[in-house]
DNA sequence: TATAATTCCTAGTAGGTTGGTAGGGATTAA
DNA sequence: TTAATCCCTACCAACCTACTAGGAATTATA
Protein backbone atom coordinates (compact mmCIF):
# COMPACT_ATOMS: atom_id res chain seq x y z
CA UNK A 1 0.00 0.00 0.00
CA UNK A 2 2.64 2.41 -1.34
CA UNK A 3 2.80 4.73 -4.06
CA UNK A 4 5.53 3.18 -6.76
CA UNK A 5 9.14 5.12 -7.37
CA UNK A 6 7.20 5.54 -11.01
CA UNK A 7 4.49 7.55 -9.59
CA UNK A 8 6.95 9.72 -7.51
CA UNK A 9 8.76 9.87 -10.56
CA UNK A 10 5.76 11.26 -12.62
CA UNK A 11 4.45 13.80 -10.10
CA UNK A 12 8.06 15.28 -9.89
CA UNK A 13 7.84 15.72 -14.08
CA UNK A 14 4.84 17.00 -14.52
CA UNK A 15 4.83 19.76 -11.58
CA UNK A 16 8.38 20.43 -13.49
CA UNK A 17 6.20 20.83 -16.48
CA UNK A 18 3.76 22.95 -14.55
CA UNK A 19 6.01 24.96 -12.99
CA UNK A 20 7.84 25.50 -16.32
CA UNK A 21 4.70 27.31 -17.57
CA UNK A 22 4.44 24.27 -20.24
CA UNK A 23 0.78 24.49 -20.73
CA UNK A 24 0.38 24.74 -24.41
CA UNK A 25 1.88 23.82 -27.69
CA UNK A 26 4.31 27.00 -28.28
CA UNK A 27 5.24 26.47 -24.20
CA UNK A 28 7.12 23.25 -24.40
CA UNK A 29 9.48 21.57 -22.50
CA UNK A 30 12.12 18.37 -23.53
CA UNK A 31 12.17 15.74 -21.86
CA UNK A 32 15.75 15.56 -21.37
CA UNK A 33 16.01 18.59 -19.00
CA UNK A 34 13.33 17.81 -17.19
CA UNK A 35 14.94 14.38 -16.89
CA UNK A 36 18.26 16.37 -15.93
CA UNK A 37 16.78 18.59 -13.52
CA UNK A 38 14.82 15.73 -11.67
CA UNK A 39 17.28 13.43 -11.47
CA UNK A 40 15.62 10.80 -13.50
CA UNK A 41 16.67 8.59 -15.91
CA UNK A 42 15.76 9.71 -19.53
CA UNK A 43 14.92 5.92 -20.83
CA UNK A 44 12.94 5.44 -17.93
CA UNK A 45 11.16 8.89 -18.03
CA UNK A 46 10.31 8.65 -21.43
CA UNK A 47 8.25 5.58 -20.90
CA UNK A 48 6.42 7.49 -17.98
CA UNK A 49 5.48 9.88 -20.24
CA UNK A 50 4.70 8.00 -22.81
CA UNK A 51 1.74 6.84 -20.40
CA UNK A 52 1.19 10.42 -19.22
CA UNK A 53 0.41 10.81 -23.04
CA UNK A 54 -1.98 8.06 -23.84
CA UNK A 55 -3.80 9.21 -20.85
CA UNK A 56 -3.96 12.13 -22.70
CA UNK A 57 -2.95 14.10 -19.51
CA UNK A 58 -0.02 15.38 -21.54
CA UNK A 59 0.43 16.34 -25.24
CA UNK A 60 4.13 16.26 -27.64
CA UNK A 61 5.68 18.34 -30.22
CA UNK A 62 7.80 15.67 -31.60
CA UNK A 63 11.14 16.62 -33.62
CA UNK A 64 13.94 19.27 -32.88
CA UNK A 65 12.98 21.80 -30.00
CA UNK A 66 10.45 19.77 -29.50
CA UNK A 67 8.89 18.83 -26.00
CA UNK A 68 6.11 17.83 -23.82
CA UNK A 69 3.44 20.16 -22.19
CA UNK A 70 0.22 20.15 -20.47
CA UNK A 71 -2.84 18.93 -22.14
CA UNK A 72 -5.16 20.65 -19.36
CA UNK A 73 -5.08 23.55 -16.83
CA UNK A 74 -3.49 21.52 -13.55
CA UNK A 75 -6.39 22.06 -11.52
CA UNK A 76 -8.86 20.02 -14.01
CA UNK A 77 -6.17 16.95 -13.50
CA UNK A 78 -6.49 14.94 -10.61
CA UNK A 79 -4.93 12.89 -8.70
CA UNK A 80 -6.27 9.73 -9.28
CA UNK A 81 -6.22 10.44 -13.30
CA UNK A 82 -2.70 10.49 -13.09
CA UNK A 83 -2.04 7.93 -10.71
CA UNK A 84 -3.98 5.59 -13.04
CA UNK A 85 -2.26 6.42 -15.64
CA UNK A 86 1.27 5.80 -14.24
CA UNK A 87 0.25 2.56 -13.67
CA UNK A 88 -0.61 3.01 -9.79
CA UNK A 89 -3.01 0.27 -8.08
CA UNK A 90 -6.35 2.57 -6.97
CA UNK A 91 -7.48 -0.82 -6.01
CA UNK A 92 -6.17 -1.79 -2.69
CA UNK A 93 -7.48 -4.92 -1.75
CA UNK A 94 -7.12 -7.73 -4.06
CA UNK A 95 -10.45 -10.03 -3.22
CA UNK A 96 -9.81 -13.79 -2.41
CA UNK A 97 -12.40 -16.28 -2.96
CA UNK A 98 -13.03 -18.97 -0.17
CA UNK A 99 -11.28 -21.19 -2.96
CA UNK A 100 -7.91 -19.10 -2.59
CA UNK A 101 -8.64 -17.33 -6.03
CA UNK A 102 -8.30 -14.01 -6.72
CA UNK A 103 -11.64 -13.09 -7.96
CA UNK A 104 -12.21 -8.96 -7.77
CA UNK A 105 -12.87 -6.49 -5.64
CA UNK A 106 -16.03 -6.55 -4.64
CA UNK A 107 -17.22 -10.06 -3.44
CA UNK A 108 -19.79 -10.66 -1.64
CA UNK A 109 -18.75 -13.64 0.41
CA UNK A 110 -16.14 -12.57 1.89
CA UNK A 111 -16.61 -10.83 5.14
CA UNK A 112 -14.29 -8.40 5.29
CA UNK A 113 -14.94 -6.83 2.11
CA UNK A 114 -17.67 -4.12 2.90
CA UNK A 115 -15.55 -1.95 4.97
CA UNK A 116 -12.74 -2.28 2.85
CA UNK A 117 -14.36 -0.85 0.48
CA UNK A 118 -15.50 2.04 2.55
CA UNK A 119 -11.84 2.62 2.97
CA UNK A 120 -11.39 2.47 -0.53
CA UNK A 121 -14.18 4.57 -1.35
CA UNK A 122 -12.49 7.16 1.49
CA UNK A 123 -9.06 7.15 -0.51
CA UNK A 124 -10.19 7.46 -3.67
CA UNK A 125 -12.53 10.34 -2.82
CA UNK A 126 -9.06 12.43 -1.61
CA UNK A 127 -7.14 11.36 -4.61
CA UNK A 128 -9.93 12.63 -7.25
CA UNK A 129 -10.24 15.70 -5.01
CA UNK A 130 -6.88 16.73 -5.52
CA UNK A 131 -5.49 17.63 -8.46
CA UNK A 132 -2.04 18.81 -9.80
CA UNK A 133 -2.54 22.18 -9.38
CA UNK A 134 -2.54 21.12 -5.33
CA UNK A 135 1.08 19.62 -5.79
CA UNK A 136 2.29 23.61 -6.04
CA UNK B 1 -0.79 1.17 -3.34
CA UNK B 2 -3.13 -2.20 -2.84
CA UNK B 3 -3.15 -4.65 0.17
CA UNK B 4 -0.83 -7.72 0.04
CA UNK B 5 -2.56 -11.13 -0.08
CA UNK B 6 -0.97 -11.76 3.61
CA UNK B 7 -3.14 -8.57 5.15
CA UNK B 8 -5.99 -10.56 3.20
CA UNK B 9 -5.27 -13.80 4.91
CA UNK B 10 -4.59 -12.19 8.16
CA UNK B 11 -7.70 -9.94 8.16
CA UNK B 12 -9.84 -13.57 7.31
CA UNK B 13 -7.97 -15.34 9.67
CA UNK B 14 -8.86 -12.88 12.93
CA UNK B 15 -12.50 -12.71 11.21
CA UNK B 16 -12.82 -15.85 11.94
CA UNK B 17 -11.53 -16.18 15.31
CA UNK B 18 -13.96 -13.38 16.17
CA UNK B 19 -16.85 -15.10 14.94
CA UNK B 20 -15.91 -18.27 16.85
CA UNK B 21 -15.92 -16.57 19.89
CA UNK B 22 -12.34 -16.94 20.81
CA UNK B 23 -12.11 -14.17 22.94
CA UNK B 24 -10.59 -15.46 25.79
CA UNK B 25 -8.24 -17.93 27.17
CA UNK B 26 -11.04 -20.54 27.98
CA UNK B 27 -12.16 -19.86 24.67
CA UNK B 28 -9.41 -20.42 22.16
CA UNK B 29 -9.70 -21.86 18.57
CA UNK B 30 -6.82 -23.83 16.64
CA UNK B 31 -4.82 -22.74 13.66
CA UNK B 32 -5.15 -25.84 12.23
CA UNK B 33 -9.17 -25.78 11.86
CA UNK B 34 -8.92 -22.03 11.24
CA UNK B 35 -6.42 -22.40 8.12
CA UNK B 36 -8.40 -25.20 6.83
CA UNK B 37 -11.80 -23.10 7.12
CA UNK B 38 -10.15 -19.85 5.01
CA UNK B 39 -8.04 -22.22 2.97
CA UNK B 40 -5.09 -21.09 3.87
CA UNK B 41 -1.57 -22.73 4.34
CA UNK B 42 -1.36 -23.57 7.83
CA UNK B 43 2.56 -22.80 7.56
CA UNK B 44 2.08 -19.95 6.14
CA UNK B 45 -0.49 -18.40 8.37
CA UNK B 46 2.08 -19.59 11.36
CA UNK B 47 3.97 -16.93 10.40
CA UNK B 48 1.28 -14.01 10.03
CA UNK B 49 -0.23 -15.02 13.57
CA UNK B 50 3.09 -14.85 15.20
CA UNK B 51 3.52 -11.54 13.52
CA UNK B 52 -0.29 -11.20 15.47
CA UNK B 53 0.90 -12.70 18.28
CA UNK B 54 3.94 -9.90 18.38
CA UNK B 55 1.46 -7.18 17.91
CA UNK B 56 -0.57 -8.19 20.97
CA UNK B 57 -3.86 -8.15 18.75
CA UNK B 58 -4.07 -11.83 19.79
CA UNK B 59 -3.09 -14.12 22.27
CA UNK B 60 -1.88 -18.28 22.09
CA UNK B 61 -2.27 -21.19 24.42
CA UNK B 62 0.11 -23.76 23.88
CA UNK B 63 -0.01 -27.78 23.91
CA UNK B 64 -2.73 -29.84 23.05
CA UNK B 65 -6.54 -28.36 22.86
CA UNK B 66 -4.43 -25.12 22.53
CA UNK B 67 -5.01 -22.52 20.24
CA UNK B 68 -5.42 -18.16 20.10
CA UNK B 69 -8.04 -16.01 20.76
CA UNK B 70 -7.98 -12.36 20.79
CA UNK B 71 -6.34 -10.09 23.01
CA UNK B 72 -8.75 -7.31 22.83
CA UNK B 73 -12.74 -6.84 22.24
CA UNK B 74 -12.82 -6.52 18.30
CA UNK B 75 -13.82 -3.04 18.60
CA UNK B 76 -10.61 -2.21 20.14
CA UNK B 77 -7.92 -3.50 17.32
CA UNK B 78 -7.98 -0.66 14.85
CA UNK B 79 -7.83 -2.03 11.63
CA UNK B 80 -4.69 0.39 11.69
CA UNK B 81 -3.02 -1.31 14.13
CA UNK B 82 -3.74 -4.71 12.14
CA UNK B 83 -2.24 -4.14 8.95
CA UNK B 84 1.06 -2.89 10.89
CA UNK B 85 1.29 -6.03 12.83
CA UNK B 86 0.91 -7.88 9.21
CA UNK B 87 3.65 -5.82 7.36
CA UNK B 88 1.77 -3.75 5.18
CA UNK B 89 3.13 -0.49 4.98
CA UNK B 90 0.73 2.48 6.13
CA UNK B 91 2.85 5.21 3.97
CA UNK B 92 1.98 5.36 1.15
CA UNK B 93 4.70 7.81 -0.46
CA UNK B 94 8.61 6.59 -0.99
CA UNK B 95 9.84 10.47 -0.85
CA UNK B 96 12.71 10.27 -2.71
CA UNK B 97 15.51 13.05 -2.92
CA UNK B 98 16.30 15.30 -6.02
CA UNK B 99 19.85 13.33 -5.72
CA UNK B 100 17.70 10.02 -6.36
CA UNK B 101 17.91 8.88 -3.14
CA UNK B 102 14.86 7.18 -1.03
CA UNK B 103 15.09 9.07 2.16
CA UNK B 104 11.94 9.57 4.29
CA UNK B 105 8.59 10.47 3.76
CA UNK B 106 8.86 13.95 5.07
CA UNK B 107 11.39 15.70 2.77
CA UNK B 108 11.11 19.60 2.56
CA UNK B 109 12.57 19.90 -0.70
CA UNK B 110 10.04 17.89 -2.44
CA UNK B 111 6.92 20.29 -3.79
CA UNK B 112 4.51 16.58 -3.88
CA UNK B 113 5.02 16.10 -0.44
CA UNK B 114 2.57 18.22 1.13
CA UNK B 115 -0.77 17.07 -1.19
CA UNK B 116 0.79 13.09 -0.48
CA UNK B 117 0.86 14.11 3.44
CA UNK B 118 -2.87 15.10 3.01
CA UNK B 119 -3.83 11.73 1.23
CA UNK B 120 -1.80 9.79 3.89
CA UNK B 121 -3.31 11.37 6.49
CA UNK B 122 -7.18 10.77 5.28
CA UNK B 123 -5.88 7.10 4.55
CA UNK B 124 -4.42 6.75 8.11
CA UNK B 125 -7.46 8.37 9.96
CA UNK B 126 -10.20 5.98 7.81
CA UNK B 127 -8.09 2.76 8.98
CA UNK B 128 -7.77 4.43 12.65
CA UNK B 129 -11.47 4.54 12.80
CA UNK B 130 -11.84 1.24 11.49
CA UNK B 131 -12.14 -1.82 14.16
CA UNK B 132 -12.37 -5.51 13.24
CA UNK B 133 -15.62 -5.46 14.25
CA UNK B 134 -16.80 -2.98 11.22
CA UNK B 135 -15.34 -5.99 10.02
CA UNK B 136 -18.09 -9.02 10.73
C1' DT C 1 19.67 18.56 -48.10
C1' DA C 2 22.28 17.21 -43.98
C1' DT C 3 22.36 17.35 -39.20
C1' DA C 4 21.10 17.05 -34.66
C1' DA C 5 17.68 17.08 -31.24
C1' DT C 6 13.87 15.29 -29.96
C1' DT C 7 9.81 11.98 -29.32
C1' DC C 8 8.43 7.15 -29.99
C1' DC C 9 8.64 1.98 -29.93
C1' DT C 10 10.06 -2.48 -28.22
C1' DA C 11 12.88 -5.86 -25.96
C1' DG C 12 15.58 -7.47 -22.30
C1' DT C 13 17.08 -7.90 -17.32
C1' DA C 14 18.95 -7.63 -12.30
C1' DG C 15 17.41 -7.50 -7.85
C1' DG C 16 13.97 -7.28 -4.39
C1' DT C 17 9.53 -8.73 -2.66
C1' DT C 18 5.78 -11.91 -2.00
C1' DG C 19 3.90 -16.02 -0.94
C1' DG C 20 4.85 -19.72 0.02
C1' DT C 21 7.43 -24.79 1.52
C1' DA C 22 10.06 -27.40 4.81
C1' DG C 23 11.81 -29.31 9.00
C1' DG C 24 11.91 -29.66 13.40
C1' DG C 25 11.73 -27.95 18.47
C1' DA C 26 8.94 -26.69 22.75
C1' DT C 27 4.83 -27.19 25.37
C1' DT C 28 0.96 -29.39 27.46
C1' DA C 29 -3.71 -32.06 28.13
C1' DA C 30 -5.14 -36.55 28.42
C1' DT D 1 3.92 -41.43 26.78
C1' DT D 2 1.57 -39.65 23.07
C1' DA D 3 -0.35 -36.52 20.07
C1' DA D 4 -1.79 -32.03 19.12
C1' DT D 5 -0.62 -27.73 19.16
C1' DC D 6 2.22 -23.39 19.05
C1' DC D 7 6.95 -21.67 17.93
C1' DC D 8 11.36 -20.80 15.33
C1' DT D 9 14.27 -20.51 11.37
C1' DA D 10 15.91 -21.38 6.87
C1' DC D 11 15.15 -21.69 2.15
C1' DC D 12 13.09 -20.90 -2.53
C1' DA D 13 10.37 -19.97 -6.99
C1' DA D 14 7.72 -16.73 -9.40
C1' DC D 15 6.57 -12.22 -10.09
C1' DC D 16 7.18 -7.22 -10.22
C1' DT D 17 9.69 -2.91 -10.31
C1' DA D 18 12.88 -0.02 -12.01
C1' DC D 19 15.57 0.25 -14.89
C1' DT D 20 19.13 -0.33 -19.44
C1' DA D 21 19.52 -0.61 -24.38
C1' DG D 22 19.06 0.10 -29.22
C1' DG D 23 17.26 2.22 -32.64
C1' DA D 24 13.31 4.27 -35.65
C1' DA D 25 10.49 8.39 -36.83
C1' DT D 26 9.98 13.26 -36.90
C1' DT D 27 11.22 18.03 -37.55
C1' DA D 28 13.59 22.84 -36.99
C1' DT D 29 17.56 24.87 -38.54
C1' DA D 30 21.86 25.79 -41.01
Amino acid sequence: MKFSRSTTYGLRALTNLLLAGADDSSHVKSLKIIAEEEYISLKYSEQLFAKLKKAKIISSIRGINGGYYLSKKAKEISLLKILEALGEKTIIFQCISKQGRITCGHSTKCGAVPVLQKVQVAINKSLEKMTLEDLI
